[in-house]
DNA sequence: GCCGTTTTCGGCCCGACTGTTTTCAGTCG
């Protein structure tokens, strides 16, 4: 037995590395990602898995954690290491073994780069990474598995930050001593990807509250500190910030610490700097804070420096678009390709968001792997649908499809069958190695299709998984003004794409963009959150959005 | 290894295409 606790990012490791080794042998797969599974459900637990041990807690109470892995966990805790592991460590090549302390590095993989360039270290993984050589001779998503896995990487979606972010706030109210306690910084920004989670607390015990926080998770390494703030590097590899408020009223401190440098700079230079902000307050509110220097309201989604300042003080800032602006849905998938419900039970669940209407995209035969729909089945659908209209009421449901721009830029579906949809959802799902100019060629080709609509994906980045295709987005937006085009923001979690910046383009451009979840099931109409937020990063207004508009005066946009 | 459960073992997507391949792994939704 042995006295120093582990933290859960310590527990989390050795699990990791077991599924490692585990994966350069002959072994279950499923195995595999039943370990990494749990490394994972345990590097997001508020509690010291460490103390649930010794307080004989039930481990497999938790998601993830079944008999086999609990009791691994146990020995980890209770003897500070596993047989299984150092038995497997003690067998395998120096090259694997050395890769233990980089759990997110598949082992497999390395060894590809390692024979590939003549390589047998990390250090020399890491010069090749950074001379470009990995990137060149494997390729894009190669060189981002290593650089993930050898550089320390604090960044995590948004998504999974909400979920953290609750969590930390619980902690902070019931644990640590904190009266109140607000999401600020990038979080609060809705930045697509977090690097830090912030926070704004008032209490009336600063030390004690960074002291119960270095127990979270059973210990969260302290980075820095002051009498005001404090750092620390939680087990999820996130950074969690915490603000102590100083400033008399609330209002001071939520702006200083939610703002981007660039839009805080911005905001000194028109109001006379910050000691005019102490001077001026206290604030209860963003609200007064804002009005007191002649400003409009500047919404938390805008403060990255670009002209919010400037038009807040003009009056012209866009009233942003908002969940209840969101008249109808239109990228969705059913059974009829790869999605989990059918087109009835998609409708009735539009129906009962309030949705006006609901588009049908499935995927066109190209995309095999997605079941793509043959010419056939769409005709079959396209029926389907037109009873079901006569039948549902308070719906409409849109005949449309996610049509692939196949790699010369033609569409997957003759013009005889697109010419039935209300409209359509290009998309490029093959062929991503291509050149930016050739990329670019196959997208302005396929939106001189006369059936062509809304660009799906535009880019095909997947967040800190794959970059995307290289296109020329200003050539791009500028052939959709052209000819009647437009763009979605693509609102799965992991896509976000167009991005911020590239919708914010689009829109300057005049080109409406809509706001769609690419649903594989009815649960997915919820991720709409995560477009919205892009959306309103980008400065659009609810007439930017395609899909704020009633069904007739959509009907008119899609005319061309 | 976990889960769910028609409570004892099968499912846990998957299948065609791509590439600079040296005979198959990675990739796309």
């Amino acid at each position: 037995m042995t006295d120093a606790a582990l933290s859960n990012a310590e527990i989390a490791d050795r699990l990791a590395a077991l599924a490692q080794l585990l994966s350069t042998q002959k072994e279950n797969p499923y195995k595999i990602r039943a370990y990494q599974r749990a490394a994972a459900k345990i590097r997001t637990m508020s509690e010291s898995v460490d103390e649930l041990v010794r307080d004989d807690a039930d481990l497999t109470a938790y998601g993830g954690i079944g008999a086999a892995i609990s009791s691994a966990i146990r020995e980890i805790v209770l003897t500070g290491t596993l047989g299984k592991l150092e038995k497997l460590r003690s067998q395998a090549s120096a090259e694997v073994a050395s890769l233990s302390k980089y759990p997110r590095l598949d082992p497999k993989r390395v060894l590809r780069v390692y024979k590939k360039l003549g390589i047998a270290s990390i250090e020399a993984l890491r010069e090749r990474l950074d001379s470009g050589e990995i990137e060149g001779a494997l390729g894009a998503r190669m060189a981002q598995h290593v650089r993930q896995g050898v550089t320390e990487s604090h960044a995590i979606l948004l998504y999974r930050a909400d979920e953290l972010r609750e969590a930390v706030e619980e902690f902070l109210l019931a644990k640590a001593g904190a009266r109140r306690v607000e999401a600020v910084g990038e979080y609060r920004r809705r930045v697509e990807v977090i690097e830090e989670l912030a926070f704004l607390v008032e209490t009336a015990d600063f030390p004690a509250l960074i002291a119960r926080l270095e127990r979270y998770g059973g210990r969260t390494p302290l980075l820095e500190a002051t009498d005001r703030h404090a750092l620390f590097a939680l087990s999820s590899g996130v950074r969690l910030r915490v603000d102590r408020a100083t400033d008399p009223g609330w209002g001071l401190g939520m702006v200083r610490c939610t703002g981007s440098a660039r839009h805080l700079k911005k905001l000194a230079a028109a109001t006379g700097g910050a000691r005019a902000w102490t001077a001026a307050g206290p604030f209860d509110s963003e609200e007064a804070f804002y009005g007191h220097f002649g400003l409009a309201y500047i919404a938390p989604e805008l403060r990255e420096g670009h002209d919010e300042v400037e038009r807040a003080a003009q009056g012209t800032l866009a009233v942003l678009v908002t969940g209840s602006d969101i008249r109808g849905e239109l990228h969705a998938h059913t059974t009829s390709s790869d999605g989990s419900h059918t087109v009835e039970q998609m409708a009735e669940a539009a129906r009962a968001l309030g949705y006006e209407y609901i588009g049908i995209t499935d995927h066109s035969p190209s995309l095999k792997i997605a079941r793509g729909v043959s010419v056939d089945d769409l005709w079959k659908q396209i029926r389907q649908i037109d009873q079901l209209n006569g039948r549902l009421k308070g719906i409409r449901v849109l005949k449309s499809a996610e049509v692939d721009i196949l790699a010369d830029g033609s569409l997957d579906y003759r013009d005889e069958v697109l010419r039935e949809l209300d409209y359509t959802v290009c998309s490029v799902h093959s062929r991503f190695g291509l050149g930016k100019a050739e990329q670019t060629e196959r997208i302005l080709r396929a939106m001189d299709n006369r059936y062509f609509r809304i660009l799906g994906h535009a880019t095909g980045r997947l967040l800190l998984k794959r970059p995307g295709y290289e296109i020329d987005i200003e050539r791009v937006i500028e052939k959709a003004k052209q000819n009647g085009c437009f763009f979605e923001i693509n609102s799965s979690p992991d896509r976000l794409d167009l991005s911020a910046d590239n919708a914010r383009l689009a829109n300057q451009a005049g080109v409406k963009i809509a706001i769609s979840t690419d649903a594989h099931s009815t649960r997915e109409f919820g991720t709409i959150r995560y477009g919205l937020d892009q959306a309103r990063r980008a400065g659009l207004a609810k007439t930017d959005v395609l899909n704020c508009l009633p069904w007739t005066e959509l009907a008119r946009c899609f005319k061309r």
